[in-house]
RNA sequence: GGAAGGGUCGCAUAGUGGUCGAGUGCACCUGUCUUGAAAACAGGAGUGCCGGCAACGGUACCGUGGGUUCGAAUCCCACCCCUUCCGCCA
């Protein structure tokens, strides 16, 4: 969430700003509120020293009747005060929970993610002697997936996915893992992109998978109505990226500053339950109610977080390329970068079966707007604590990358090229 | 899932209705002393919210949420977590 201070200081700019990302917040309501609340909390106060004060006076000898007499008119006008005070406060919270973060300056304007503008294009669409193959057409013959027995034990959106493409999900786990723990590789990056950030390795984690509503909810992450599932004899929900378990790890903890930056590569299942979406990407393994995601997650001190954003996006660049992908990167606009983002990135790759640029990778900074709720905090050398800045981005979301490389790569007789970074952890194989 | 024990200010502990708005030890910080350090001695130090330019004041926090009471770390209820044992299980 926002700081109040701030949306007091700035009422003008906060209403602006939700409003390009189609949020509409009453920003004089929520002033209203707060100030109703800061009274009746003062009164609250007021009558809680007053309680103590009477305590205080019956302390050692035995009460009084007046002073318990006293005690007890305190005791029902405090409940009566708190009563409203506790009514308001939830009415307040909600209404400042639902104020998105500022998107940056440099942020586009936009109304839908149609608006989103492409900052550039790598790399050049394959051409094909032949009419490129859909990844499912290409993988059916050689029986990597299997989603007609899915469906029948889960129901839609979900897949057996077999064989070598087992074999090649784990290679590219194994080259993520390799290539974000290389303090050179990533010095090298931080140069070329000019960036103030230290070169810390990324520590590869697995976090769970599930996690409890009042994190979640702090998070800012948990969509219950279109994305997430949830359990039904348990408070857990099902973690919809291994972000959402990775950036609540350090809820409510004060952490010194010689940690940062905290740099994770989590790996984890992630489950989405797609409502809204049916009949779209139903074909194929890139929209799934179950997919493997190996996810980057960084907290930093607020002054480097927006160039460890960067650097983010510099490591998923360098990440498809490495993979011979062709790629758009975009600069998503207020509408498309979400409510807990002050910036967002996208990189969308080429699929040539659709003949289209489609999602694969996202980067998203969030300031210190995920921390406020979460209460994450820095302890600065000087002693003083800070909100700490939460970025986080996909490394790669592990069924459409695969269905990218088995579209991009494919061959005349339906086989597929493996990219040549991967062939060392597919024991030296070329081809699928 | 069953049984027992436990969760206190970084760590370790004291504390079973008012003197605990939390004591002590260790670690930490600042002084005094010392060439410097150690030791000794003295002092300080948590997190949030509200008010204040600030010094500071108020308030809340003893796993979490309710309850009893004039008054709760302490009593009651529910839940969470940890430890040990049993059961089940990779």
């Amino acid at each position: 969430m926002l700081d109040i201070q701030f949306i007091r200081e700035n009422p003008q700019a906060v209403a602006e700003k939700s409003q390009q990302k189609g949020y509409n917040v009453d920003i004089p309501k929520l002033l209203q509120l707060a100030d109703e609340r800061k009274g009746l909390l003062a009164s609250v106060e007021a009558l809680r020293k007053q309680r103590n004060d009477n305590a205080d006076k019956m302390k050692g000898g035995k009460p009084e009747p007046e002073l318990i007499h006293q005690g007890k008119l305190i005791k029902s006008e405090l409940a009566q005060v708190e009563a409203q005070f506790e009514g308001l406060d939830k009415q307040y919270r909600e209404l400042l929970k639902a104020v998105p973060n500022m998107p940056l300056d440099d942020v586009p304007l936009g109304v839908t993610e149609d608006e989103n503008v492409v900052a550039k294009t790598v790399g050049e669409p394959p051409h094909f002697e032949f009419a490129p193959k859909h990844h499912w057409e290409l993988a059916e013959p050689l029986d990597l997936i299997d989603k007609e027995r899915a469906a029948k034990i889960a129901g839609s959106r979900f897949a057996y996915i077999k064989g070598d493409l087992v074999r090649l999900q784990f290679a590219i786990m194994q080259f993520v893992i390799q290539t974000l723990g290389d303090e050179q590789l990533l010095a090298k990056l931080i140069q070329e992109n000019n960036l103030q950030v230290s070169a810390k390795p990324f520590t590869p984690i697995l976090p769970p998978a599930m996690l409890r509503t009042e994190p979640y909810t702090a998070s800012a992450r948990l969509n219950a109505e279109e994305v997430t599932y949830k359990l039904a004899d348990d408070d857990l929900w099902l973690n919809a990226s291994a972000e959402h378990t990775l950036c609540t790890m350090y809820w409510n903890e004060v952490l010194p500053e010689d940690m940062f930056p905290i740099r994770y590569i989590g790996y984890s299942t992630s489950f989405r339950r797609e409502a809204g979406t049916y009949g779209k990407d139903a074909e194929g393994i890139f929209r799934m109610h179950q997919f493997d995601k190996l996810e980057m997650e960084v907290f930093s001190t607020p002054e480097t977080a927006l160039d460890e954003h960067k650097l983010q996006v510099a490591i998923q660049e360098y990440l498809v390329q490495q993979l011979g992908l062709p790629y758009q990167l975009l600069q998503k606009c207020t509408a498309d970068i979400g409510k807990p983002n002050a910036r967002g990135v996208d990189i969308n790759c080429w699929f040539p079966g659709q003949g289209k640029y489609r999602e694969t990778h996202t980067a998203d900074y969030m300031t210190d707007y995920q921390a406020r709720d979460l209460k994450i905090r820095v302890r600065r050398h000087s002693g003083v604590t800070e909100l700490v800045h939460t970025n986080d981005a996909t490394a790669f979301a592990l069924g459409r990358t695969m269905a990218a490389i088995i579209e991009n790569n494919q061959t005349a007789d339906g086989r597929i090229t493996i990219p040549a970074v991967l062939r060392p952890y597919m024991f030296g194989r070329a081809e699928i």
